[in-house]
DNA sequence: TTGCAAATTTTGTGATCACAAATTACCACT
DNA sequence: AGTGGTAATTTGTGATCACAAAATTTGCAA
């Protein structure tokens, strides 16, 4: 579950039944579990029709997701998930660098030990998804991890921050794993459930720091032009 | 103009003529120089209406903005400019701390003397309009400052953040502008100046940091409750 | 005057239509 | 077979309509 939700306020826990809501959703999970091809034309009939829904929600959540910078529009008014750049790329490790560690650190005070043993659990899935190689769990589980933690801060403006950042390199990433597998990942999930256990706010961030390194810094340039 | 543009993608430099840009562009400038009261609700048709076309682009924009949390829309739909709370207030103090000295940092092999003295020239209007306490030119021209640095990086990821982060303080600080006046507001940007002058990272970084503490931290929390 | 309930208006949501621009398909011609 | 241009289709954009939920106003009684 998004914990920046749209549609819907932060003080105001209601989902809603709109179908916008409904449309927001499925585009969202397909876009980070990577069902989108970068590059590739979507066409708004074609998600309405697929949804089940009229253009109409749809336009929304588009307009939505392109303000997220999570899709692009072209100035011929076609959409598509943006490519990624080495440029874009360093720029989304530099972010999340920045925000991650500190919203982590925000969420410790409010984690409990029932959430590090939901932690210890989704990494033993995770596990479980590398030696598969499934790597469409392996990232819904890889989020889950990062934003059970995130989520427990209660943040108003980072973690939608944070989201936004997650929307535009998850397509990218899947197709990075489409290529070269999931195998050789190695994550800091261990490290940084330690440091809840032990309330130790330095600890979490370097291994939340590690973890985005580990994961962006030596898979992800597969491919891209160097800078 | 807005360097993470609406409407339009990044490597795809035109403006466009449609309606829903222009709504677009005339929401967000409302929002930056306080037009809009944060927790009165703003209707679709009406803000259709005063802007001369159908409620359709309207909705659109208004997804769009809702996504970068510089609109909320409540569980009933109603739509209205956020209200500021300490929780708020201290979260995008930390993300601006964060963000922009980095995006500042980015941009300063870019800036060359001719963006000096046209940071010159904005700070001594800025100076100006502290003198007459016209908040609105303020608000327009301590933006125009800070982005004229950071547009400078070419950033596609930094300065979208940073953006919607202006976009969520701005409508608030015009109300405490509006209460206790823009006399005896301080800035650092005649230290930026020199510090973009002598090409110095460190000191534009600092400049940059005092900047927003000065800014927000000094005048900001007035008439909030404590944390 | 005050409190409450019914009626009226306003508002967001979703669907459909009209239109122009862009894309794609097709076919004649060299 | 390759190429150029034209027709057909698809696409995004904007406007209008219908509907239900919410907010506002109105009216009446205590």
């Amino acid at each position: 579950m998004s914990a920046s939700s749209p549609a819907q306020a932060a003080s105001d826990t209601k989902p809603r039944k709109t179908a916008r809501y409904q449309v927001d959703q499925a585009v969202r999970r397909a876009l980070l579990t990577g069902r989108f091809i970068p590059g590739k034309a979507v066409t708004l009939r074609g998600l309405a029709q697929e949804l089940g829904v009229s253009p109409m929600p749809v336009r929304e959540v588009i307009q939505r997701l392109a303000a997220e910078n999570a899709l692009e529009i072209r100035s011929n008014g076609r959409v598509q998930v943006p490519e990624m750049s080495p440029r874009r790329f360093d720029e989304i490790l530099t972010a999340r660098l920045l925000l991650e560690p500190e919203l982590a650190e925000r969420s410790l005070k409010s984690l409990k030990p029932a959430d590090a043993s939901k932690l210890e659990a989704i990494d033993q899935r995770i596990d479980e998804s590398l030696g598969t190689g499934d790597s469409e769990s392996y990232m819904r589980l890889n989020r889950d991890f990062h934003f059970h933690i995130y989520q427990a801060a209660g943040s108003e403006i980072l973690l939608p921050l944070v989201n936004s950042l997650w929307l535009q390199f998850a397509p990218y990433m899947r197709t990075v794993y489409g290529r070269v597998g999931t195998v050789n990942l190695i994550d800091r999930h261990k490290e940084a459930i330690q440091a809840i256990r032990d309330g130790d706010a330095t600890a979490l961030r370097e291994a939340i720091a590690k973890d985005i390194e580990d994961g962006m810094g030596i898979l992800g340039r597969e491919g891209l032009p160097s800078p």
